[in-house]
DNA sequence: CACAACAGTTGAGGTTGGCAACCATGTAGG
DNA sequence: CCTACATGGTTGCCAACCTCAACTGTTGTG
């Protein structure tokens, strides 16, 4: 793309770092938040992040994807919430492989009752509108560009 | 239409869902490449989280509250580390219960690894310098106004 | 010295991650 | 039609991690 100057490198450069420890510093509280949250309902940090990311209908195969996991380990945290009658298996009738994930009325509560747990303590709710909508924006690009699967710069 | 305050809560109650949601798909995929990172130095998600959290010597303790898991894991964590030789239990002088943490020589450029590997591929490197550096003021107040504790808010 | 508090460890039970093998279904070629 | 192959999901195995409770050493206090 576009090389920078040299000599002002050092200054993003600085910056960058300091961004990045931050990053990871907010990536985890919010995974340790989000952990609290789901114990608080009885759900593994696996099994609630596979109701939120169902919302719609979702092959197996896709889920696994969203949760960067084998596809095997999909069918064990599948396997238990279907115990828990919070989702269902339903044969794709296309195409006679796929399951469809679907989330029962129960799992939509679930679910609900999940997302408001996160909303509480946010750490983003400490930011006012024009910071938020930056940082809206901010994300945005950040994960447009990022297609969630970087180069991976093979030896 | 007496009350209905939702016009002007909606709007930042959608941006902030929006940004909550693209919070947790930048944390799952900031994870995935830190995973990643990890695993081509051989190292498991918690080993390399440790090293990165013991730049200095460290009690047991304190790096379970930094990981935000229990003390006990901390045990098995370290004790591979130690196996590989990135790591030593050193026992406190002043208090002998006490082990400290000190990454040894082959630990620390393991660590340097890490830390270039996790720098590749960051998403956050997308951002042009102001963006860059509004995010760090950001993520600073955000990372204040939040230990690490939230306190369940009463709305 | 008796006692509580703290750092770290151990053990049991359960969940996840990663890999290889496997079954069932769909697809392409002969 | 039949074989060969690709794909979605499952199973089994093993290592790692999580949670909790019980346990050993050490420190601090009375």
């Amino acid at each position: 793309m576009h090389h920078a100057p040299d000599v002002d490198l050092t200054e993003r450069e600085l910056l960058t770092r300091q961004v990045i420890r931050m990053t990871f510093e907010l990536t985890g509280r919010l995974r340790a938040h989000m952990d609290r949250s789901a114990a608080q309902l009885d759900l593994t940090p696996m099994q609630a992040r596979a109701l939120f990311h169902s919302g719609a209908p979702v092959p197996m195969r896709a889920l696994a994807e969203q949760l960067h996991c084998d596809a095997s380990n999909i069918t064990g945290i599948v396997d238990r919430l279907e115990e828990r009658g919070l989702m269902e298996r339903v044969v794709d009738p296309d195409d006679r492989r796929r399951r469809n994930l679907v989330v029962t009325e129960e799992g939509r509560a679930v679910t609900e009752q999940l997302k408001a747990l996160l909303r509480e303590g946010n750490p983003v709710l400490a930011l006012d509108d024009d910071e938020l909508a930056a940082l809206a924006g901010m994300l945005e690009r950040t994960l447009q560009t990022t297609d969630g699967t970087p180069q991976p710069t093979s030896t």
